[in-house]
DNA sequence: TTTCTGACA
DNA sequence: TGTCAGTA
């Protein structure tokens, strides 16, 4: 999908979008035009993103989530 | 019409 | 975060 349909089906301004990326929370496929095309998994991230976010949580430290905001890896243990 | 990048406040 | 410019 569209910046702008994640955008709205997120609640999320296309300006956090981007900003996510820039901060290696989201990696969305790129189309022939250079478009950002998202997928589910994106979305789930966003949801995951903003649950830290308001936990308090600043990017700096929610990067450092960003394999298991991704669904990739393994399961956190502390 | 919508999105892209980089920069400023 | 919002917004501006010139493109694709």
């Amino acid at each position: 999908m569209k910046i702008g349909e994640l955008s709205r089906r997120c609640e999320v301004s296309i300006r956090m979008l981007r900003y996510y990326e820039a901060e290696g929370l989201l990696k969305p496929r790129r189309t022939a035009s250079g478009y950002r095309d998202y997928g589910p998994l994106d979305e789930q991230a966003v949801e995951r993103i903003k649950l830290l976010g308001s936990a308090g949580m600043t990017l700096a430290t929610i990067r450092q989530f960003a394999e298991c905001i991704r669904g990739e890896g393994r399961i956190f243990e502390p």
